[in-house]
DNA sequence: AACCATGGCAACCGCGAGAGC
DNA sequence: CGCTCTCGCGGTTGCCATGGT
């Protein structure tokens, strides 16, 4: 699956493109040991790889960079996206600041692949106002909140600090144990949003989220609750949502929810 | 077993912003 | 001011695994 961009200044200088081998993950990591990030260009170079600039710094950021999570995202990653998404749109980026060791991409795919298709099954636009009511107030938003619940009671939020703790994504892939690095990814991920979600003390995520007393008939309405603690995150503070339309009766609900169970 | 359709995701591309000269 | 380079972003492509027929 290897290809090589065409040149004007011979084989020598041709650059590869496509899917990552072993050996240019090591030369990238083992490069940016030891001199750290910036100057693609040069650093492509420098390194002996045969890539763009580009193309190091997109496989450093979305793979290689030892904070990067993988795996599936978490019922409380999933609502975060939405959240945001509903606020800010395609700002990949900018959602991908609130989730810890997530990337744009990923956060992107996740969207097209998973919420796009169901907008499509529905016919509908997912960016428009309709679809955003039904994932926010008919069934995506209220089916994740129970999840994170039952998640809550064994501290699912515990469980992944334990997790990296136990088996930091750098020493998987360099087999080095940075201590700092790891420290440092836990910290960050403690200052997220996420971090108040299994705080007994200071409330939950879900619970801000999801207030039976404020749901009608039929679950089209639900009330994100002020606390001090979301001051730093003014879209989950007090922001209600109540749809302008019977998205239940209509049918969009559940033409979404028979087709994947989240 | 072979073929085809589909989904998931890594990687690429084009563009614009900002910095440096 | 204009040029070049670097970086980051959002959109798109294409490979590969999986499931269905």
């Amino acid at each position: 699956m290897l290809s090589y961009t065409n040149s004007s200044k011979g084989d020598a200088e041709q650059l590869r493109r496509g899917t990552w081998s072993a050996e240019e993950d090591s030369l990238l990591i083992h490069y940016i040991a030891r001199h750290g990030e910036g100057h693609w260009n040069l650093l492509a170079k420098r390194a002996g790889l045969r890539r763009t600039g580009k193309s190091c710094r997109l496989r450093w950021l979305n793979y290689l960079k030892p904070d990067v999570k993988h795996g599936n995202l978490t019922p409380q990653e999933e609502c975060l996206i939405l959240q945001l998404h509903s606020k800010w749109g395609n700002r990949w980026s900018k959602i991908a600041k609130y989730l810890p060791g997530r990337t744009d991409n990923e956060i992107k795919n996740y969207w097209r692949t998973r919420v796009h298709k169901h907008a499509r099954h529905l016919k509908i636009d997912a960016n428009s106002t309709p679809f955003q009511h039904v994932i926010r107030c008919c069934n995506w938003m209220p089916r994740l909140l129970p999840k994170m619940e039952s998640l809550n009671q064994t501290s699912q939020h515990d469980q992944e600090l334990m997790t990296m703790e136990q088996v930091p994504v750098q020493e998987q892939i360099s087999g080095s144990t940075d201590i700092m690095s790891t420290i440092s990814q836990v910290a960050e991920y403690q200052t997220s949003p996420f971090s108040i979600i299994s705080n007994n003390d200071d409330y939950t995520l879900a619970k801000y989220c999801y207030h039976d007393d404020n749901i009608d008939k039929n679950g089209c309405y639900y009330n994100l609750a002020s606390t001090s603690a979301f001051e730093d995150f003014p879209y989950l503070v007090g922001d209600c949502h109540k749809p302008d339309y019977n998205c239940v009766n209509d049918g969009f609900a559940d033409g979404l929810w028979s087709m994947r169970e989240l």
